[in-house]
DNA sequence: CTGTTAGCGCGTTCAG
DNA sequence: CTGAACGCGCTAACAG
């Protein structure tokens, strides 16, 4: 295995030289910098990140932190779609990254929770999708022990950055194109899990559109479950003009349930993800970008990790009509 | 950050002797144990697994390395499961995993990869559904450089291990269950990809069926796409008996031409994905468990790392029938 | 059975 | 602007 060292060694210059041209510290003349580089490339010298990692406090390593979803299996997609734009894009800003899921750490305190972490080596935390239940993980952020990115979570402060879309106008546009266009004006909302935040801001956006426009408007918790979005629609829809969900998953479950009673009504869903294709029908959604969102997470990430502060990050989502053929093309 | 040393100093011994204590080495008296493990956990001390790696040669850190499938994405639920199975197993077995894309290896030589996976201490992969034609893989895994679970590939040397089930008796198996409820005559088989070892092992049951069952049996590439499997269902199905795909995705695609053309042939898949859920009917599939899969290609891998021989691991499966509400609930 | 010593590969002062 | 020297936390010979 080649080393710095052999790297010194083959452009005659010291060890700490080469880590500073690698490192791109000041005070080094083009000319040993020229040296250096041409002794890496015809080395194929490539830096240990472990050994990196030890040596240096400030690492670029980071853990993923993930909700896995076992249940409702569905939701899978979007995790990986997390995990996959994220590990892409650690990797072209030469960073480490170890994947993570909540139930690893269950029944153990933040500072357990820390001192894995450290042990690791690791400084900086993406979580995804944390809800006000996650009391050690609340507790780790604020401990600003780590440098971390919450990922649908509205945290930040010198060490946090949030990154998500806004639920609320986005849940906004999305039942209102719905609405306009079928000019609906009671409807059946199933909504997503008590705690979340995610779901408060959609609910907070449907409840605004229903105020705006004078709607009748029945909120119901579907647990973002495709069953309960369906006994839910099954209850409730028919005499509804409408059904807004918080979820594509439920979003087919109340469609699922709409067909089965033989009855028709607009549905509409949200996330954009590709099992909306088997449902059979069309529906408005909103089509967020996980992969994006989750490369975004990793550049605030390195910010942060950089120095700069923390913030609230807002990205941008579309609302569009799926059908069968989008997705199979 | 609370170190060996400390623990070292609050047992009362040296820094060697707490590693060799955390080892298990032999030559350790009862007693000095004892102290050593109650300092630890006096001090809740949790070993720096990066400096080991860095120390010792013979680290725990191995990657995983997954071929993701950006255009069906519906097969993203099988990649997640081999993660999780894969890091919960890790985790338990004290082994750090780190997630790698074939996309990011592109272009890259067998040597380039392994210089790369060494410069972040790896010497343990996990590779998950090689065709043959992934050349760079093949050399990377004959040079013997790293110790490699293959899973779904059948390679095995000193420092290689398969882990996979019987494809080829899974097929067969659940073909004939298929063909032996409806007395099919003639089947219409859609294949996955050419170079495919998962593939050809398929195809050979298939073939192994037909021959003794005195089948009539049409062959087609359906490249595992759902479209693909549409379109050669359309073209071909109508004067068949019955339709055998060589995964779910296929078998949906299948049923939905069948219905679009209004003629019903049973069709059966393979995989036991929950998408399997939205087709709306039954059929027969092979049940595999992917995150167990995954499992065990990481006990497989410490097996290796530990000095054991690779060897070809054939799990089982299980031939099933899903419905809608098998998966609902 | 225990402690001493020498690195692993790199980052980082601090003299020169 | 460069290089020698030290240390990150741990493992692995080797003495004792």
């Amino acid at each position: 295995m080649v080393s710095i060292k052999d790297v010194a060694r083959h452009a005659g210059v010291a060890i700490s030289t080469v880590s500073k041209v690698l490192n791109n510290y000041p005070n080094v003349s083009e000319e040993t910098k020229r040296k250096v580089n041409r002794a890496v490339e015809e080395l194929d010298f490539v830096p240990n990140s472990v050994a990196a990692a030890l040596s240096s406090k400030q690492s670029g390593r980071m853990a993923l932190l993930l909700k896995l979803n076992t249940k409702t299996q569905a939701i899978d997609e979007i995790d990986m779609q997390y995990i996959s734009g994220a590990i892409c894009k650690a990797r072209e800003l030469g960073m480490d990254v170890v994947t993570f899921f909540y139930s690893m750490f269950e029944g153990k305190s933040a500072e357990e929770v820390a001192r894995y972490l450290l042990s690791q080596s690791i400084h900086g935390v993406i979580v995804y999708g944390m809800s006000k239940e996650d009391k050690v993980l609340h507790r780790l952020i604020e401990s600003q022990v780590f440098k971390v990115v919450a990922v649908d979570t509205p945290v930040f402060n010198r060490n946090t950055s949030s990154v998500w879309i806004d639920q609320e106008q986005a849940q906004y546009d999305v039942a209102r194109r719905t609405v306009e266009e079928n000019g609906s004006r009671s409807i059946l909302y199933i909504a997503g899990k008590k705690n979340g935040y995610v779901s408060e801001g959609r609910l907070k956006g449907i409840r605004r559109l229903a105020e705006d426009k004078g709607l009748k408007l029945m909120v119901r918790n579907g647990e973002f479950s495709e069953l309960c979005a369906r006994e839910i629609a099954f209850r409730y829809a028919k005499n509804k003009d409408a059904v807004v969900c918080a979820s594509d998953l439920m979003a087919i479950g109340a469609m699922r349930a709409l067909m089965e009673m033989d009855i028709f009504r607009p549905v509409c869903g949200f996330d954009g993800i590709t099992l909306m294709g088997y449902a059979g029908k069309q529906m408005n959604t909103v089509r967020q970008d996980f992969a994006g969102i989750s490369a975004a997470a990793v550049e605030e990430l390195y910010g942060l990790m950089e120095g700069a502060q923390g913030r609230n990050l807002v990205l941008g989502y579309r609302i569009i009509r799926m059908k069968y053929m989008d997705i199979i093309c």
